[in-house]
RNA sequence: GCGGAUGUGGUGAAAUUGGUAGACACGCUAGACUUAGGAUCUAGUGCCGAGAGGUGUGCGGGUUCGAGUCCCUCCAUCCGCACCA
């Protein structure tokens, strides 16, 4: 039997499929374990050999935990809500709902030939069926199955991934958004009851209410007035509605959103990247609209404190943590100075009515406060600025409301302000203090005022050096003349009763008299906005929710899912309005009231609870029930990227949290362990392209004229001198003889130069005018060169009008990059083609063998042959011309040591997760046992289950073929049993090293004794060279380990 | 600026707690074999040196009998956050 990769895998793939190998058990005597793998959005483009890393990883994982008796959850299912089948559906008026199936099932049958439904009668095939869209594929072109879609689902499945695919969830089907909407409808009905540190039904708020009002109620919310029980009972509904909604968890605001014209929508902030959208890069702007909104901040501190349950990285955590971005200090409120103008001391009768309140976190730099800067937004600042200071106040204001987010940001350099004219008093001293508005601070954060302490903040420091206000130094012994001191340590001075405290406790002591004199209160703010939960999408969860007499009221469960409408177009309105706005009333399969929201759900919401809904998957009654959420408990391994870790990690850990305090779960943090994978880089081709003017010859004569510019393809060493303005006459002569000599395309020559009479003017030879262009990689063969009718046959309208200079060598050749893979790179390696020359085993165990899967680590196909070899050279210990060569004779002790060896390895490098070092460990056993001529059944049956998890087609094929078990079991037979009996030797081989280097090794009995090493290794001759007759001034024996002397 | 990670042969990398640096693979060199196969087998491969030997884990220092591993200073690269009071 040959080692027949491709024949075996199909067959194994079929059984386990028939025979649901990997079905989890609800209820199980084995302890559960549960492996997620974040889920993927299924786009068009594909896998690529990036993607199945992390999948990979937890496979081997999860088989590895059936082995070890584990019943294990093992899930697969699609984000499939999203942007990019809505933009399609923009273009071509296909149903998102279409694209996103095709992109899932793809568009092959079982036989692998395309389905009749994507081909036109022309024989050409449908624009969605492809990759890439507008490309004129016709089913008769022979490589015509490069370019359709051939589904995520037929790509996963070629991995021989261990799925539990009767489980699969698409955030997208009905059945799944119904407990999108339902979630959605408890945390609208929810509230946060600071008292008990949890979210309550707001049935117990509305309670409350009616009984005592609402001064006793303390729970998260804007709202500031009072009411009592009478005057609750007095307000109209919609009245109660709009206090309600200061309450909810999932409430409607008027919000300063991230809003991008482009898009057509708004965006969250971890959406946003450098004020462009994370997506497609478009500017984003604020805008104040009504929108849905989550009370995350509600949950701040215990997402917070979670993070100390949960075992992740450092790395994701301390994002989390930045994102929240805690600080402890103080309000402290400045009351306005109400007195006239030159008058210097503070007048009771003219008693200030209004005071800013700002946060600060160094309440005990107080007494170094010398001005106060608002935001220009801060709502105070029109009532508070002095009549000889509006115009002033106007134009700041209006400069800098111009300024988008992302200039402000740029611009940090840039000081910036305006005195308002007004002053406030401080609060201890009583001091006049002048109020600026400047754009360095944010209405956002805070309370969008600060207290200007010069002498202990960079920013504040240079915001007074730059306007010549006056710096007040408070500390003790500290230069403050060249900028400010932000140290926490040191002593204040001239601070009234702070004086001579360290700072550490003068923050205390600062906070305690501001709060005895009612001055303010020690407060902690948190960074973390509340997620803003609408969006002017079509392709996203409809919310459970409508209209009537601009009440919002939920749509009872009866009725849920609310089923997203079919519009004529997935546009906005004429009226800006959502594309669902589109949708008549007759078109919603449910409607009430005198409209729906027109709002779908982030892309977020559906991903916030999948690994619960993995669960139960088709209750139709509850979203998970309480019992087998209690069953599968936390998610045990979650492996995906990092690139979710303020978004999607922390939304579902906020709701994992929601649902635990109404009860529907009992854990508060959904994954207990995660690992996320490095990203693989793909290796880019380049070409340089420089635009040159060309000046022509007017009659021959010495008069050149320019013409117009024509791009040409220059080598790299020419492009590197152009970069770094080295280019000489020599290159320049280079260039020019090298143009001549290349063979002018016809398009060229069409444009009638004649290079004889034509040449490049050098001033145009410079950096501005010199681009790398992305090829394809396909392109390129091993020594990197590429031929110049395949490059302009790929892309005839970049290429066509190009001419190619050569490099010295006479070859045309690329710059090579390692980069992030993507389609627009060119760079992109995707995985069927490697299964189809190499088999699924080969590329699971190349993709773990390419180093430790946290890493970034560039993808590059030269060392696949290795793996194969070695699956090849595994087959070989089984067979040999066709025969099973696997004896039932006893192993020899030596193939036995090999065995244990193995397992012990084996299995302590996948409790640690150390993929790559298993796969060379299962080699360096089969290089062993290869070289033992070892074909004992015992062994080799051992190490078919060590191998499984890696190459588990290949593992069932010998375990059931070669070794004669039952086809199958290989998944849920046991792990092997370590014997360290089997390791035990007689003699252990000492290293001998003198002051620490090593020289000769030393066999000696292990049973010796340190003293027995120690006079064994003196006697040695080759001791006696290295301490030249001396006798050794120290000798150091590790029992077992090592001998070290120092001469 | 703040936070995190990483730095080891020609390449991907290994060395789990301080104990023979470079396992395992790729590549390369030389050879063998053959039904010419992305085959197999043998030997070699950090650098310098003919050899003995010397030297070597980003740089510099320290602790230790012994440091890739621990401590300090610096440098480089990548990722995240960034006027957060």
């Amino acid at each position: 039997m040959e080692y027949n990769f491709n024949e075996i895998e199909r067959k194994w793939r079929k059984y386990w499929a028939d025979h649901k190998t990997f079905a989890a058990e609800d209820n199980s005597a084995k302890p559960k374990y549960y492996v997620l793998d974040m889920f993927p959005y299924p786009s068009g483009a594909g896998l690529h050999v990036g993607h199945p890393l992390g999948y990979i990883a937890s496979d081997i994982y999860a088989r590895y935990k059936r082995l070890r008796g584990y019943n294990v959850l093992h899930p697969m299912g699609y984000d499939s809500f999203g942007l990019p089948a809505e933009q399609y559906a923009i273009q071509t008026g296909l149903h998102p709902k279409i694209t996103t199936s095709i992109n899932i099932d793809g568009c092959l049958d079982e036989n692998g030939e395309i389905k009749q439904e994507f081909v036109n009668p022309d024989g050409t095939i449908k624009d969605e069926a492809l990759i890439v869209k507008s490309e004129h594929v016709r089913i008769t072109d022979p490589n015509y199955q490069d370019n359709i879609i051939k589904g995520y689902r037929n790509q996963l499945d070629k991995i021989g991934f261990s799925f539990d695919w009767d489980r699969e969830v698409r955030t997208s089907s009905p059945e799944y958004y119904k407990w999108t909407q339902w979630i959605f409808k408890q945390i609208f009905n929810s509230w946060y009851n600071v008292k008990t540190d949890k979210a309550e039904s707001i049935d117990s708020l509305i309670a409350e209410f009616e009984k005592n009002g609402n001064a006793e109620v303390k729970a998260v919310s804007e709202f500031a007035n009072t009411f009592t029980a009478q005057e609750w009972k007095n307000y109209s509904e919609k009245e109660q509605s709009d206090i309600l909604m200061e309450y909810r968890l999932a409430y409607l605001a008027d919000s300063w959103v991230n809003w991008c014209p482009a898009l057509g929508t708004v965006l969250a902030n971890d959406e946003v990247i450098n004020g462009l959208s994370e997506r497609g890069g478009h500017p984003v702007e604020q805008k104040l609209m009504r929108q849905w909104s989550m009370r995350i901040k509600a949950y701040a501190e215990r997402l917070l404190t979670g993070l100390e349950t949960v075992d992740w990285t450092d790395a994701i955590k301390d994002m989390q943590r930045n994102w929240i971005g805690k600080s402890v200090g103080a309000s402290v409120n400045f009351p306005l100075w109400r007195g006239n103008e030159g008058e210097d001391a503070f007048d009771s009768a003219q008693a200030p009515d209004h005071s800013i309140e700002v946060f600060t976190t160094r309440p005990d730099t107080i007494f170094g406060v010398s001005f106060m800067v608002l935001a220009p937004e801060h709502p105070l600042v029109d009532e508070i600025t002095t009549a000889e200071y509006k115009d002033a106040i106007e134009a700041y204001k209006t400069a800098a409301s111009l300024k988008s987010e992302r200039d402000r940001q740029a611009d940090v350099k840039n000081i910036t302000g305006q005195f308002t004219g007004a002053y406030a008093i401080h609060p201890f001293s009583g001091e006049k203090i002048p109020v600026w508005i400047g754009d360095y601070v944010l209405a956002s954060y805070g309370t969008g005022a600060v207290m200007a302490v010069p002498c202990g903040d960079q920013r504040d420091w240079d915001f007074a050096t730059h306007f010549n206000i006056p710096i007040k130094n408070i500390f003790e012994n500290v230069d403050i003349s060249e900028g400010a001191y932000s140290e926490k340590e040191g002593t204040i001075a001239n601070s009234d009763f702070l004086s001579g405290l360290p700072i550490k406790k003068a923050m205390a002591v600062a906070i305690a008299k501001i709060e005895e004199q009612g001055l303010g209160k020690g407060k902690t703010n948190y960074r973390l906005r509340d997620a803003i939960f609408s969006r002017q999408r079509y392709w996203g969860e409809p919310f459970p929710v409508y209209y009537k007499n601009e009440i919002p009221y939920l749509v009872d469960d009866a009725h849920l899912p609310v089923e997203l409408p079919e519009v004529d177009k997935y546009l906005p309105t004429e009226d800006g309005e959502p594309p669902l706005a589109r949708a008549e009333k007759s078109a919603w399969k449910y409607s009430e009231g005198d409209r729906m929201e027109y709002n779908t759900m982030p892309g977020w919401a559906g991903s916030s609870f999948y690994f619960l809904r993995y669960m139960d998957p088709h209750n139709e009654n509850e979203f998970v029930s309480k019992e087998k959420a209690d069953y599968w408990n936390q998610v045990d391994l979650y492996i995906g990227g990092s690139e979710h870790a303020t978004g999607h990690l922390l939304y579902s850990r906020f709701w994992c949290k929601f649902l635990y305090d109404r009860g529907y779960i009992s854990f508060d943090e959904p994954f207990k362990k995660m690992i996320n994978q490095g990203m693989i880089l793909g290796t880019s081709a380049l070409v340089y392209v420089l635009k040159v003017e060309f000046l022509k010859s007017i009659n021959n004569s010495k008069d050149w004229k320019l013409e117009s510019g024509l791009e040409i393809v220059i080598p790299e060493s020419i492009a590197l001198k152009i970069k770094n303005s080295e280019f000489k006459s020599d290159d320049y002569k280079y260039l020019i003889d090298n143009l001549n000599k290349v063979e002018i395309s016809e398009s060229f020559n069409s444009k009638k130069f004649d290079l004889e009479q034509y040449v490049i003017d050098q001033e145009s030879i410079r950096k501005e005018n010199l681009r790398s262009s992305h090829i394809n990689v396909s392109l390129i063969n091993s020594s990197n060169e590429y031929l110049i009718e395949e490059l302009v046959s790929w892309s005839t309208i970049m290429f066509e009008d190009m001419v190619f200079v050569p490099n010295t060598f006479g070859k045309y050749t690329v710059h090579n990059e390692v980069e992030k893979m993507s389609k627009s790179k060119f760079n992109v390696q995707t995985p069927d083609e490697l299964v189809e020359k190499f088999g699924a085993d080969t590329l699971r165990m190349y993709e773990m063998f390419l180093g430790p899967l946290e890493q970034t680590k560039p993808w590059d196909t030269k060392g696949i042959n290795g793996v194969h070899n070695f699956l090849r050279k595994l087959w070989r210990l089984f067979y040999s011309e066709g025969n099973v060569i696997v004896t039932n004779e006893p192993a020899g002790k030596e193939s036995l040591k090999t065995l244990h060896k193995t397992i012990k390895k084996v299995e302590e490098d996948l409790e640690r997760f150390s993929f790559n070092t298993n796969v060379s460990n299962l080699m360096i056993c089969v290089n062993e046992l290869t070289e033992q001529k070892c074909h004992s059944k015992e062994v080799l049956e051992q190490l078919v289950i060590l191998l499984a998890p890696y190459a588990p087609h290949a593992a069932e094929e010998l375990w059931s073929e070669a070794l004669g078990n039952p086809a199958g079991t290989v998944s849920t037979a046991a792990f092997p049993k370590f014997d360290p009996e089997m390791l035990v030797e007689a003699n252990t081989v000492y290293p001998v090293s003198f002051n620490g280097k090593m020289r000769f090794n030393a066999e000696l009995p292990t049973a010796f004794s340190a003293k027995e090493v120690e006079d064994a290794v003196l006697a040695m001759p080759e001791a006696q060279k290295w301490l030249e007759g001396k006798a050794p001034k120290k000798v150091i024996v590790v029992p077992g380990k090592i001998v070290n002397m120092v001469v």
